[in-house]
DNA sequence: CCTCTGAGTTGTGCGGTACAACTATGGAGT
DNA sequence: ACTCCATAGTTGTACCGCACAACTCAGAGG
């Protein structure tokens, strides 16, 4: 039945969160000094820039004054530029800079290893249900969202 | 190649942790004054009571002290008790209350519907494999952390 | 005894977030 | 044009969860 495999899920969720480690403060690169919510920015803006704040604050699901801050200090940090789009000079433009990029190459390959090991300790099978059930989890989380959205609107 | 499995594996737990809301403040119940280290905290306490804080510390790998003051506030919420191990009395036996065990039950009941609508929107063959691969990586990942402790004693 | 170890507590500080109130730019409606 | 409203972003404030360090207290060995 599906409610075993609802109880399953949540038994595996939660030992996945434990497991990470995600109870704990953000932690992303050892010697970066970027949260765990500046390195989802720096990925987002370096996929598809330019990206103004509101963009951010939906993609991230975070409060407008939250990425705020946040971007202000990226751009301290010299890893985006804010320019503000002449077309409606409401909006910034964000854009990583060289740095940004290479800040968030930096964390890529290191997660990579960590994914790497993991990948490594499954076996075949167990990685392809892996790619299979992972992203199909993620879709229908999405279903879910949105269409709790809609009967919130 | 597993070097391709790894960059999905990324990509797919990167969306995970977006669309879980996991870059959000902790949420458990909409009612309930439970964080999420709490409720996990519940969890461990009502499958394998007694525990004192030091197997807490380390189920949930967090600081004693954060520990300490978490059980303290479930204490005073009248979710658990604490009585002094008789035969060691620098240890605490922590045990759930009625109440407590009904708070978690209720907060079980309330992520299964989430749960249940997740796998409801999931082909069988995409349940069966999430369920395959989800425990699989959860082993991998603890292999990697007890051969990195292993590395650091 | 005295010292050493281990469980738990308390003082303190920090980072990440939200909420509310604000400024400023732009788009309509009359 | 002028007013009104919506939208993008900023700033003030407060909270929560966590870690680190320094402490207390109970037990074990010499």
């Amino acid at each position: 039945m599906t409610d075993d495999a609802s109880v399953r899920l949540h038994e595996a969720l939660m030992e996945l969160i434990q497991v990470a480690g995600l109870l704990q403060p953000d932690q992303t690169l050892p010697g970066e000094s970027v949260s765990m919510s500046q390195a989802f920015a720096l990925h987002e803006l370096d996929v598809a820039a330019p990206l103004s704040q509101r963009d951010l604050v939906e993609r991230l699901r975070l409060e407008k004054s939250t990425v705020s801050r946040m971007v202000a200090d990226l751009d301290r940090k010299a890893l985006l530029v804010r320019e503000r789009d002449p077309d409606n000079r409401r909006l910034y433009r964000l854009r990583l800079t060289d740095q940004g990029r290479a800040v968030h190459a930096r964390m890529g390959r290191h997660f990579h290893q960590h994914y790497v090991r993991w990948v490594a300790a499954m076996s075949p099978a167990e990685r392809d249900a892996l790619l299979t059930g992972l992203p199909a989890l993620v879709r229908a989380i999405r279903q879910d969202l949105t269409a709790d959205d809609d009967a919130h609107a």
